[in-house]
DNA sequence: TCTCCGCAAAATGGATACAATCTCGCAGCG
DNA sequence: CGCTGCGAGATTGTATCCATTTTGCGGAGA
């Protein structure tokens, strides 16, 4: 669905995202339509517009009568959106090799994977350059995800995102080596791309988001109030 | 989401779906709230929540200060739903293998797939038979994908039913062999399955949606206003 | 005749008032 | 002592009203 961002419903959509993710709405919690619009300044009517398309991306559960409540998402459902992501991504890089890449997005791809190569030249991770990295690696997905010429494909993408922590946005950055793999498969899906090698740009995607989720649902396995909280906050610091 | 048809705006959601799934409201068309909640017999409240599940399910286009429309499919997005169900159905099929299917589901697929063979019994495609075929291969898919533990995964493709003719509930029911190799198709799954071949129950999934959205698409451009009239009226008929 | 401006009608967005439903505690009974 | 049923408060669902925006027609001017 386009989002144009002019009537208050759907700057009350925006900030309860935020809320949401920044987990100033914790999970299971249930949502008063007279306080949060109160909170928020406005009346029921665009609220409850809002909260309707909450819902539909999945932040929100809603049962009649009884109102909406924050979707708990437990690490399995997370597990299953990487899951979801990672035959999606791939599939886009069959598609977009099957079509053909375009020099522009080609050349997009390697302007990118030199910015990585640039942030990670000095051997260690520096947490100010956090934020350019993620830009790179949202921008490298989408330029891959916008080629297929398959919208729905991205709207399904997108849709992943919705659930907390799966989005791209999240970024474990603490362990150089494996950031650095990260990024070598990057160099070979477009390597692959370019040589319009589809199926081995699907496998080297699959298993890098497959592998993003494995490595996310360990930390959350070690520590999972702390990994939670740093990770939330990491992703609303990261808005769109 | 989960909807529970208690309140009146979740019947206006249904019945809006059906409309615009019968054709009741053309693609491109503008949706009047006003006339719409006059004909629906309700207030404009609860037809605006309606309308707005039905935009973020991707049914209507909506912009700001000018309403919803009906979203026009054209036949490169509906190729494009059937790029996205065939990955996360074979998806389900190694998931489902992965995890082990229980005697319970694996019985069902066996009781399925008889009731199929009683159907192709008689060597030819009796009309009257088409509702059971299709409730038949509604419940096959539906299985497997429940046998996954993985709710998501039904909610992703649960989704990509919300494009007109992309629903399993659509089959095109006029050449007895190529129904008889799709549920040969089904045989082959259910089998693999059994066996714990996880990646070869995909990879004839995989196929199987494939072809149905190849033969689909065929079908539309050959004969674009009679397979379209006729396809919307045979999933309107088919309501869940 | 064409274009542009402006106003009026229509349609949407939001606020408020009212109805229906649920929640939860308390009292009465077994 | 525990269970059931009732009822008041709280909360959600719907209707109606008003404000804002869009749309389209018509007239004035070039």
């Amino acid at each position: 669905m386009i989002v144009n961002g002019i009537t208050v419903a759907d700057g009350a959509t925006n900030a309860l995202r935020e809320m949401i993710l920044s987990g100033a709405l914790r999970p299971g919690e249930r949502v008063h339509q007279d306080h949060l619009a109160e909170l928020l300044g406005l009346s029921r009517t665009p609220l409850r517009t809002a909260l309707a398309t909450l819902a539909n991306d999945g932040l929100l559960d809603y049962e009649s009568n009884r109102g909406y409540r924050v979707r708990e998402f437990s690490v399995d459902t997370i597990r299953s959106v990487f899951e979801i992501r990672s035959v999606l991504e791939a599939q886009a890089c069959r598609i977009a090799a099957r079509i053909g890449c375009s020099n522009a997005m080609l050349d997009e791809l390697d302007a990118l994977l030199q910015t990585g190569d640039d942030i990670l030249a000095s051997g260690e991770l520096d947490p100010a350059a956090l934020p350019a990295w993620r830009q790179m690696n949202v921008k490298f997905h989408d330029a891959i995800m916008r080629e297929t010429n398959n919208p729905l494909l991205g709207e399904f993408v997108a849709r992943t995102h919705n659930v907390p922590m799966v989005s791209d946005r999240v970024i474990l950055w603490d362990d150089y080596t494996i950031i650095h793999r990260s990024h070598d498969d990057h160099h070979r899906i477009a390597r692959a791309l370019r040589a319009g090698e589809g199926e081995r740009a699907a496998a080297i995607m699959n298993e890098h988001v497959n592998f993003a989720g494995d490595l996310l649902i360990e930390r959350l396995r070690q520590d999972p109030e702390g990994a939670l909280q740093h990770l939330l906050s990491n992703a609303a610091s990261g808005g769109k």
